[in-house]
DNA sequence: ATAATTGTTCACGAGGCAGA
DNA sequence: TCTGCCTCGTGAACAATTAT
């Protein structure tokens, strides 16, 4: 270990105090993505006095690590100035933010070597603990303060251009959907069709049993935007097959409930992937926009009518694609839907370069994080 | 007979409570 | 503070049934 790596314990200290007057301020939980965020704790009846009160900038982590995915839960407080915390989570603060800036030991903490430290140091037989002495046993790299504060500013930059390009991808999102409704929902045409006139479903694709090919799950799915996050190479063993330019429509509770719809763009030109056995894979037919049945599956009336024609019991509910292609709607001009085409190409063009650049964006974040071993 | 669809169960991650 | 346990959500495996 480098001599400039230094003792953690020397620059924190826990935080003490109860919520014994029983204030009423948020109550929050954190997790192991390392943030806080409303608790989701079910508190009625339950004594708010022992729950500890962590103020901005200070951090809370949680002692038990061994059963939460390899990771350690801890996050560096910020969303108000005062909130309560779970007693189960262990608050502390540094003793001098001019000689250890918060947000650069927050920086460390998200290295994933971190995690995997921490939970090489837990230690116990029922349940493995990261104790607060192994806490202040943490050896880092600790530069002047300048350094400290350009390391994060770098940091801090990168985050906040993946946040713009997000933002723009919402942006762009509502902007198709806007003229989507424009142009096929509050157009006047009182001849209606099915949905089976436009678009196939489940489309027939070879895939061999065994072959290796892309696969997709359910956590690569957005609630809020087309992207999909990442994927994976595994053997073909059954499960959804699709190509580029395909809809991924989530079909089970709660997924599809949150609205879990992907726009396929990250195969290779005829790459045929495999994805969850949960995904209902809808296709354009010849002449009709593949963005247009994007639009359409993100569409609230028709998401209302998924949801409502779900069955099946015990809580796992499904939408059936038999139902989807029942869909009844206004038929669709042709021209209108070239038109819409022409519209739609440079915003879905855009939303998918802005996603390719914040994948690249994330991986420079952590090349940022891995650097900093090297700092001191 | 085989594949696709549908129903059921399992495991477990994650967050947290509460009594000793 | 320690630790036994609860609850909810969810993906995935497995089983049963139906279609081809």
């Amino acid at each position: 270990m480098r001599e400039s790596y230094q003792k953690l314990g020397n620059y924190i200290q826990p935080v003490v105090g109860r919520n014994t007057e029983l204030r009423d301020i948020p109550l929050m939980g954190l997790s192991i993505n390392k943030v806080f965020f409303p608790s989701i704790a079910n508190t009625i009846g339950t004594n708010m006095g022992t729950y500890r009160i962590i103020k901005r900038n200070q951090f809370g982590y949680g002692p038990v690590t061994s059963r939460n995915g390899e990771k350690i839960t801890i996050a560096l407080f910020k969303d108000h100035d005062e909130a309560l915390i779970s007693q189960a989570y262990t608050p502390f603060e540094v003793k001098d933010k001019n000689k250890l800036d918060p947000e650069y030991l927050m920086m460390w903490f998200r290295r994933p070597e971190f995690d995997r430290y921490a939970r090489f140091k837990s230690h116990g037989s029922a349940r493995e603990i990261f104790s607060w002495d192994e806490m202040c046993d943490v050896m880092l790299p600790i530069p002047s303060i300048e350094k400290q504060r350009e390391i994060v500013a770098e940091y801090q930059a990168i985050e906040q251009r993946i946040q713009i390009n997000q933002k723009l991808i919402e942006k762009l999102e509502e902007t198709a959907q806007a003229i989507y409704r424009e142009w096929f929902v509050e157009f006047e045409n009182y001849e209606s069709t099915f949905l089976e006139e436009y678009i196939e479903t489940n489309p027939k694709l070879e895939l061999k049993k065994g072959e290796l090919t892309s696969y997709i799950e359910m956590a690569n799915l957005s609630e809020t935007s087309m992207c999909i996050n990442g994927k994976t190479e595994r053997g073909y063993q059954g499960g959804s097959r699709f190509q580029n330019e395909d809809i991924l429509l989530a079909r089970i509770t709660p997924c599809l409930e949150n609205g879990k719809t992907a726009f396929v763009n990250i195969l290779n030109p005829n790459e045929v992937a495999a994805g969850s056995t949960e995904f209902i894979v809808m296709r354009a037919k010849k002449n009709i926009s593949p963005y247009w049945v994007y639009c359409l599956a993100k569409d609230d009336e028709f998401r209302a009518y998924a949801i409502s024609s779900m069955i099946g019991s015990s809580g796992r509910q499904r939408v059936h694609e038999k139902y989807l292609e029942e869909y009844s709607l206004p038929k669709i001009d042709p021209q209108n839907m070239i038109d819409f085409h022409k519209s739609a190409r440079p915003i879905f063009e855009t939303v998918k370069l802005k996603s390719k650049e914040n994948q690249k964006l994330t991986e420079l974040k952590e090349l940022v994080l891995a650097k900093m071993a090297q700092s001191g």
